[in-house]
DNA sequence: GTATTCTACAACCATATGGTGGTAGATACG
DNA sequence: CGTATCTACCACCATATGGTTGTAGAATAC
């Protein structure tokens, strides 16, 4: 259930261009917060508030170089996000392979009208 | 830009428990919104508000048959928030390429103290 | 026919979200 | 030192979200 929301969180942290894009920004190389604020046309508050979402999700870190704040990414957390969706599908695909089965064991009996 | 949304809706959809349950729910086989109801603890309208979002992210698709709305999963849209996470990965890692030519290029040279 | 079931839709409410501006504390620069 | 920079934090605002209840219409069941 604790898990429930972190994947809730992640999926959440992804469902924003900007977010996305600070991800991608920070996963080549550290960048501070201020560095990503002249990237977006919107004011530095919000893109803090933006980081602290990716944080939360984990998909990026932070850590104090002086008093400059660096984020990185987490490619972990997005390989992460991939493994989420493989379960999803693999949850689909058991549900199919029982569907079929089921398909298997009539297609065994005669048909009735 | 309009692919944008498109892919903001997809993660957004993905981030509430119940509709990712939902998703599993219908990919097997599809089911009655009233059906879908009696699953969750929560009014039927709060239900058809999350089918509502799936169908807006496509990972759902609804057609009627008689009184009932029936609601299947699209496992194509499955495929496609993955082909998403997929492509996120790539741009890390070509970025990850680009930076490691660099250190190539610093480890050609001398050290500088 | 009546009654029940399934759904849609409207109104409403509490909270979350994404944005703003302002203030204040550290840290670096000249 | 003083000043500029980077960040955190606070208050605020508009809108979105997730939930509720209630009403009403269609299709089915009896």
């Amino acid at each position: 259930m604790e898990r429930t929301r972190q994947t809730d969180r992640l999926f959440f942290a992804l469902s924003d261009a900007t977010r996305r894009d600070i991800v991608t920004q920070t996963l080549d190389r550290e960048r501070s917060v201020s560095e990503l604020g002249r990237l977006y046309p919107i004011s530095l508050t919000a893109v803090q508030k933006h980081v602290e979402v990716l944080v939360g999700a984990g998909l990026v870190s932070k850590h104090r170089r002086g008093r400059e704040q660096l984020v990185r990414g987490e490619a972990e957390q997005l390989r992460r996000a991939h493994h989420l969706l493989d379960e999803l599908e693999a949850l689909w695909r058991s549900r199919l392979v029982r569907f079929e089965h089921v398909l298997i064991e009539h297609a065994g009996r005669p048909k009735e009208k």
